[in-house]
DNA sequence: CTGGTTCTGCGATCGCTGTTCGCAGTATTG
DNA sequence: CAATACTGCGAACAGCGATCGCAGAACCAG
């Protein structure tokens, strides 16, 4: 009697967040959609996102590509369910110690931290933003932080955003700060010897003079004047809109 | 005599900009490297990076799939090219009216500029960092700007680095805000009607209310707070590694 | 216990991608 | 005038996400 056609066809533009993940009849699935993004992360963990494939998925759960398709609509649903995966690794304890912006920041250092042990979330964030129970937990957080503060909605969210985005640069920075560290991305030797070819000829001076200055980095009065610097780069950029 | 296998499989590990484009012998060539990296553009403003395939691309050249492999040696090259291309648009006209900083300024309103214009960017920028003469030009100019600061050479590229994925994320928002204004990608229905029925639980109390709030965003006050939680955040996050 | 229903796992396959190989043809060189 | 070194490119390959339909397992109503 139940036109199940109808059914799926409509279930497919719905997120996955509201699809019931059974439905107690036939056989019971060999997997649930937890162990699925538990499998996703550890390939995206050890190779980088583009490894988790739906074939290497399944053959890390001992399954068919075909199969992972009663779980997930998509493969992006399954990076959805592995990036609030990793949402549960946030840790609520360091709050309450100071004022709302030191909330915050506390905030700001969970999420840099999971993004620094799970380089691929930068990825993920690049082309989307999933939203599941527990982004919206920490989103919910974050919020709080805000509460007492005179700004509308939409402000607060633009707020955690650009502060979420900068969370994402820096954490960016440090992973590429340590990669250098490593050897052999073969590309990147390629780079390196144009941009010493680039400096030797002359074309760009303060490159040329910059490259050869092998100094160390990191000083006092460097941290200060990174500060002064996007301080008033934000607000330039902000005020050209 | 000349042995060729030699030189290609040593080639495709060199840099394409110091790679000849070509060497004399042999027909002319139906275009060019910069004709091919106009093409990708073209491809990517009106449709986006992922329509930028070698098949498209070879297509709207009037060409074969196989023959753009004699111009570019991976489909990231053809990136490469057209991400330097795109450089090209910076103007240096507004420099020197200032101090050191409003300069840095306007190049970084530049940078802004070009990523508004090309969106793709920033999809290229999260996966990789293309450097061609025209964007070493535009970090030649950068640095130039911090040439008097008491800075280590490293110190130099960092900061610059730093603002440069200032720029990438303030863009990336505001073309989000105006991307929210236009029509309907099927999935971000699906998430915003997730997002309804998560806030109508009651589970995320802050984020309840803060739906609720359909007060216009954007004021004198919240610019400043901005500045304030940002700039703090940065200090914060750059203390904690 | 039985028959129908509804689900599951999955082999086979589709369309798409980037990329390679080798051949036919053409311009330059000695 | 040959030899050479290039060009464009048809055909093909491997790998990708995704679909279809079937065999079989579990549940429920009677």
């Amino acid at each position: 009697m139940a036109e199940q056609s109808e059914q799926q066809s409509e279930q497919s533009e719905v997120s996955i967040w509201l699809r019931p993940a059974r439905s107690g009849r036939g056989p019971a699935p060999a997997f649930d959609r937890d162990r699925l993004a538990e499998a996703g992360v550890a390939l995206a963990d050890a190779q980088g996102l583009a490894a988790v494939t739906m074939r290497a998925v399944a053959q890390s759960l001992g399954s068919a590509p075909a199969s992972l398709y009663r779980y997930v609509a998509t493969r992006d649903e399954l990076v959805e369910l592995m990036t609030d995966r990793v949402n549960a690794e946030i840790s609520y304890a360091g709050l309450g110690a100071g004022d709302w912006l030191d909330d915050l920041l506390v905030l700001a250092r969970e999420a840099r931290a999971v993004c620094l042990r799970h380089p691929w979330l930068l990825d993920v964030f690049a082309s989307s933003a999933p939203v599941g129970p527990r982004t919206l937990a920490y989103l919910d957080r974050c919020l709080a932080c805000l509460d007492e503060l005179p700004l509308g909605g939409k402000d607060k969210l633009e707020a955690i955003a650009v502060l979420q985005s900068l969370v994402a640069s820096l954490a960016r920075a440090e992973l590429a700060k340590q990669l250098d560290a490593t050897e052999p991305p073969p590309w990147r030797r390629a780079r390196d010897e144009y941009l010493r070819h680039a400096a030797a000829t002359g074309e760009y001076p303060h490159l040329t003079t910059v490259l050869k200055d092998a100094g160390p980095a990191g000083s006092k009065s460097a941290d200060e004047l990174f500060d002064r610097i996007v301080t008033r780069a934000l607000r330039g950029l902000l005020l050209a809109r």
